[in-house]
DNA sequence: GCGACAG
DNA sequence: ATCTTGTCGC
């Protein structure tokens, strides 16, 4: 596993962090529909935090994307580098899931974020970040609407309703499971909004969260217990 | 001006 | 994100 530093010039505050995504957004490609749901490899990336200790863990599992089948893995720990702001949440997160990327063996294929691309106040969220900045493709799956309004979709697994910024569409509302509440998928860089939400449909079988997000989350958790030496997920001898 | 607000 | 036990259910 690697161990990050903040990035020589990284914003260290919010006008500067923001000025970075002015600066970027006009990079993101939106005008390729991307790899076809089910085949190839999808990567999900996920972030875990010791702010205590002032310790970021993140994950990068690659997955068949036919079988869902876990390919290869990284990690990577680093030091804490942004605050957790709305609307900047990539800079708290990129350094650490960079370089977990970087320690993967093979290509990632198409990288699932945990959070927005598109659907964001400057329309430049962390998938979309990511995506530049690897030139990846890449999607956003998120748990909440963020500041965005909704139509209901269907009851049923498989339907999907626009996610609005007043009546522009940044994103859908995906039910991955009957019944349960919806994702929230928005582009990032490279896919259209229809295969990310195929992919997001395809990577949810059976939970709500997409495969890719939950094994990443439960790997990265994992690294971070380690990382600070916490109890819970007992890796050897006892430390006191 | 005062909240709300991905993780 | 994180703080947190037991508990209901397949």
């Amino acid at each position: 596993m690697t161990t990050v530093r903040i990035p020589a010039g990284w914003p260290a505050t919010e006008e500067e962090a923001r000025a970075v995504q002015d600066d970027l957004r006009g990079r993101v490609v939106l005008d390729e529909p991307g790899p076809p749901p089910g085949t190839g490899r999808v990567t999900g990336v996920d972030v875990a935090y010791d702010d205590e200790h002032d310790v970021v863990a993140a994950a990068a599992v690659v997955l068949d994307a036919a079988t869902l089948t876990v390919v290869t893995e990284a990690t990577a720990v680093g030091e804490v580098s942004f605050p957790y702001v709305p609307g900047l949440l990539a800079f708290r997160e990129l350094p650490t899931v960079l370089a977990a990327l970087d320690a993967l063996s093979l290509d990632p294929g198409l990288v699932v974020c945990d959070g927005y691309g598109l659907a964001h106040p400057r329309r430049f969220g962390l998938a979309s970040h990511l995506g530049v900045l690897t030139g990846l493709p890449t999607i956003g799956a998120a748990k909440n609407p963020f500041t965005f309004t909704y139509d209901e979709p269907g009851a049923a697994r498989g339907s999907t309703a626009p996610l609005l910024a007043g009546t522009e569409e940044v994103g859908r509302a995906v039910r991955t499971q009957t019944g349960i509440k919806p994702v929230f998928v928005s582009v990032g860089h490279r896919v259209d909004l229809a295969n990310a939400c195929a992919h997001v449909l395809a990577l949810s079988p059976k939970y709500r969260i997409p495969e890719s997000t939950r094994r990443a989350d439960a790997l990265c958790r994992r690294a971070l217990a380690e990382a600070v030496g916490r109890a819970g997920v007992a890796t050897g001898p006892a430390a006191d």
